[in-house]
DNA sequence: TAGATTGTTAATCGATTAACAATC
DNA sequence: TAGATTGTTAATCGATTAACAATC
């Protein structure tokens, strides 16, 4: 009896960190789709993934389809909202406006994401009191300020890669826990800070290899 | 004899994707790496990986390490330059002059990754004729002919995810044969046709996900 | 009822970790 | 030689695929 409990304790608490991120996919798909049913089939054809992926996947969430029937688009997708936390608010800050950070500011999609971005820093004096869509940039002194006077708990890292292990600290004196880091390197954080490496350019490297592999 | 032969065939074209994917960490600390020798402990510090996994990982490369010794940065450097096809120049266009393919443009690393974005498209006239770096926004007809032209392979696709679909089709059509797509969409190409999709945005949903997981 | 689809359990495959032999 | 480090094999863990039962 204790035993099974743990065990559906642990079902609940884990999710394989591939089903989380395929996650994200079915979330972007089903957020276009306008029919109020889809089928796993469906699912894995416009995402080029096996439909039994799929199912296994879906018997993650507490929703359940309906044999013969299928999924109800909006149940699942409610779900999905929930986990990637689309009902909450989030306030981030982002350093760094190159051409990267600025085209992160202006992304329209992290409204649908809840997910605003109340300020922009640089260190360059001559970017600082410019326009940036509909921020100013600031300059980093006043980041203690707006951490604490907008209650922002993330941080982008948009700065070459020199400067992002004493952003990423500055950050952190100045209250922010979790950081989106844009930078190709290897942040050396407290174990408390939750870090997401997002990296951009590498990927054509991993091109590079597939071509020549495919050629050989 | 005959089936170890097939072995030591197969164990020589089968790299593990995650190999590959953390061969680009190996290859970016090596490149900034400047002592002539490196031990898998001190790789693994730096990418807080642990050492077994380096070892495992090296040990799909030709080049040995040296018991007590380490590893000849070098050396290793060399073979995974190699891999990535870092010794070969690569010829890309790139199709949207939004934010993100302006950053990619004025991106610095590519020269070292031997990639070269020989011309910039955008749909919009008001866009065509605009300089981006060193470059001139061209329209979507001379597509066909910088492609011959220039002798092009790789496409990058930087539009909305409306329309990357089309783009993608274009590209293909004047004889592209592999694509690194930054649209938030999954493309529908034919099998012949290399496709690296970079998520950019997503990720921020992970992290808004882990915030709130750690906070249960 | 028959057929279609979900959902679960078992089998397989792939990746990581552990143990330890090889060697400089 | 002893100690440190690589490299390989086996064990474990995690993810995917296969098989099939459940059910609408």
């Amino acid at each position: 009896m204790k035993l099974e409990m743990f065990k559906k304790d642990k079902q609940l608490s884990i999710l394989p960190k591939a089903t989380l991120q395929r996650f994200l996919l079915y979330q972007r798909i089903l957020a276009e789709e306008n029919t109020e049913i889809i089928s796993s089939e469906e699912i894995g054809k416009k995402l080029h993934l096996p439909s039994e992926l799929i199912r296994k996947d879906l018997s993650y969430l507490q929703y359940r389809g309906r044999p013969k029937i299928g999924y109800r688009v909006k149940l699942l997708l409610d779900e999905l909202n929930e986990i990637f936390g689309l009902s909450q608010k989030m306030k981030v800050i982002l350093v760094g406006a190159g051409h990267l950070g600025v085209s992160l500011v202006n992304y329209p999609g992290f409204k649908n994401y809840r997910v605003e971005i109340v300020a922009l820093f640089d260190h360059d004096p001559s970017k600082v009191d410019t326009l940036v869509g509909p921020l100013v940039i600031l300059p980093l002194e006043d980041m203690k300020r707006v951490i604490s006077r907008f209650k922002v708990t993330v941080g982008i890292i948009c700065v070459p890669k020199e400067s992002a292990q004493a952003v990423a600290e500055l950050m952190i004196q100045n209250g922010i826990e979790a950081i989106w880091n844009f930078a190709p390197t290897t942040l050396n954080l407290p174990k408390s800070i939750i870090v997401k490496n997002e990296d951009v350019t590498g990927g054509i490297l991993i091109l590079k290899h597939m071509i020549n592999k495919g050629k050989k």
